[in-house]
RNA sequence: GCCCCUGUAGCUCAGCUGGAUAGAGCAACGGCCUCCGGAGCCGUGGGUCGCCCGUUCGAAUCGGGCCAGGGGUACCA
């Protein structure tokens, strides 16, 4: 907003003259209060202790020495213990209006990144079962993440690493042989530790049909990598098919076993020997990540010759520097969380740049029905999908919902609650202003009233629509401190609070009426709205129906 | 034990990096369409911001100490 570095200036201009000093960027804020102006800054408090001058006395003075153009700013005020508060003049308001229409699909935007290159890695779930909705926050979150990455300017890349080998996949391929071997003798064994889920029984269905009895009782060497490979192909089929259905598409899939058959663990490992961070003591490889801020150090090659999976994740992050990135940003659960004292001692050992690697963590979602909080685990098979969530509740509700709320909080999702409410959440409320918006417009263009030129702003005076103005303008900002913080929930705070004033303007004043030109301001208010609605749904991936 | 996250209205959560009188949705109650979508709007009630100290002009926000919930502390991933 131009109105922001202009008063910049000017404040600090009008500070510097009184002899004093500032020495970082003057604060400008949208106050909370309307009543408090458009913006306000709280410059006088914060140097006033600087001489153990009186905050007040200051701040009038600051007011005084500004000279301000009377078609930026109408009028300047002195409040509480030293605020100044700015009241922006309405031509002002109109231009940043117009700006939203001219600017179209692009407003909000910005070059913050300057291009730069970022790697924005999240979902990561091994192909061991289905998503569930656990994985959905980490979905939702990843994407609009990255999406208002690319809103400010970086170049984004979203990956997907998975693992395709190793223990776990060989208990999920025995798992699989477990339950293909039981459709011919029920009596077959199943594996203490196996996968219980009812998915693999029905892979195990489908397997009979392709191969009928063939893959009976073969010898495990034999058998195991036939059934791991058959269900990790499917399930990670399913994965991709859900992330699309929910919005989500990776411009890459990572399969750990390629870091082991280019040989990256090995020589991973070896860089850092030669770093001299490696010991070895008890049969193992070690890392001596404990002088790098770790608790203690860390096996990467076990007594059985198989390296860790920290070793492997190691591989993985040199590989993501090695391709270049200027930024890599993993997105993890908090369940993962004891591993971030690791790979940072490893980033250090392998000289990645400060701040190269970015942890978002967030917490845990858990879930009730019926009442009563729900133990998930993919183990035991007993979890809800991300796919059953998405054909009960809807992809957009979902997505809306996980991004209601920081990251950093625990949230309790209550699923009768979403399925039962479902025409009274702050999904459809947002939705319903943008389809209602788009309702006055098809009903405008039956009455022959279109945008068209030369169209008269002014007309917009009322309390309603100017206080609509106003939401709408701060748009870019609220996109801007979202990416700086990578908090997509001030964006969804922000589209409820946007789409409550349009509901109230909508409420209050008719758009189409006999008076042409107020019509005519109105509808282009109404054509700004709508295009704030979905520039900001679409960074969340949440979509802006015309109808409902 | 140690480390991290959280504790704000009956419930689910915001609170813009220390500001002015602590907000929203749901739930409860009372109003609002012969008129562009009532999936909406307006109003009422509801709070020791977990508790105690401290830092300062000023604390839900920062620091310390308790209490409670969650997560982490593997030659698992």
């Amino acid at each position: 907003m131009r109105a922001k570095t202009y008063l910049r200036e000017k404040l600090k201009d009008a500070i510097e003259k009184g002899g004093w000093s500032v020495e970082k960027e003057i604060e400008l804020n949208n106050p909370k209060d309307p009543s408090w102006g458009d913006l306000t800054t709280n410059i006088a408090l914060q140097i006033a202790p600087q001489r153990g001058g009186n905050s007040l006395k200051l701040a009038e003075k600051i007011a005084k020495g500004l000279s301000l153009a009377s078609e930026v700013v109408e009028k300047v005020q002195v409040a509480g213990p030293g605020f100044i508060n700015f009241f922006l003049a309405q031509g002002e308001l109109l231009r940043s209006l117009q700006d939203i229409i001219d600017l179209g699909e692009e407003y909000g935007r910005c070059d913050l990144g300057g291009g730069k290159r970022v790697q924005v890695e999240f979902v990561s779930s091994n192909p061991t079962g289905p998503l569930t909705v656990g994985h959905g926050r980490q979905a939702a979150l990843g994407d609009a993440v990255a999406n208002l990455l690319e809103w400010v300017g970086y170049k984004v890349e979203r990956e997907y690493y998975f693992n395709d080998v190793g223990n776990q996949m060989e208990l999920l391929g025995r798992s699989l042989q477990a339950r293909y071997e039981q459709l011919f003798d029920p009596s077959f064994p199943f594996p203490a530790e196996g996968y219980k889920g009812k998915y693999l029984v029905e892979l195990a269905q489908k397997l009979r049909e392709e191969k009928g009895e063939g893959l009976r009782g073969l010898p495990a060497e034999e058998a195991i990598p036939i059934f791991m490979n058959f269900a990790s192909q499917r399930i990670i089929a399913g994965i991709k098919e859900d992330l699309e259905r929910f919005g989500v598409s990776f411009d890459r899939w990572f399969r750990e076993s390629t870091l082991h058959e280019e040989g990256k663990v090995r020589e991973t490992i070896e860089i850092l020997r030669g770093g001299g961070y490696i010991y070895e003591k008890e049969g193992a490889v070690w890392f001596n990540s404990s002088r790098l801020g770790d608790e203690r150090d860390r096996v990467l090659i076990k007594g059985s010759g198989q390296p860790t999976y920290l070793a492997t994740d190691i591989a993985y992050h040199l590989d993501k520097r090695r391709r270049g990135f200027d930024w890599v940003i993993d997105i993890w659960g908090a369940d993962h969380w004891g591993h971030i004292p690791s790979m940072k001692a490893a980033s250090q050992a392998l000289g990645f740049p400060d701040g190269f690697l970015h942890y978002l963590v967030h917490q845990m979602v858990s879930f009730k029905k019926g009442g009563v909080e729900l133990k998930m685990s993919t183990r035991e098979g007993n979890f809800i999908t991300l796919r059953e969530m998405m054909v009960e509740i809807g992809k957009d509700v979902a997505r809306f919902f996980y991004l209601t709320r920081g990251a950093d909080s625990h949230l309790v999702f209550d699923l009768d609650l979403a399925k039962r409410e479902s025409a009274e959440n702050p999904a459809y409320y947002v939705q319903y202003a943008h389809a209602r918006g788009c309702s006055i417009v098809e009903y405008a263009k039956d009455e022959g009233l279109t945008l068209g030129e030369g169209v008269d702003l002014s007309l917009l005076r009322e309390p309603e629509e100017l206080r609509l103005i106003r939401k709408l303008i701060w748009f870019p900002g609220i996109v801007e401190g979202a990416a700086k913080a990578l908090e997509p929930h001030r964006l969804t705070v922000y589209l409820q609070d946007l789409a409550s004033a349009f509901h109230l303007f909508y409420q209050r004043h008719r758009v189409v009426t006999e008076a042409e030109q107020l019509s005519k301001a109105r509808l282009f208010l109404v054509h700004a709205s709508l295009r704030v609605l979905r520039n900001g749904l679409r960074i969340l991936g949440v979509s802006a129906p015309e109808k409902m």
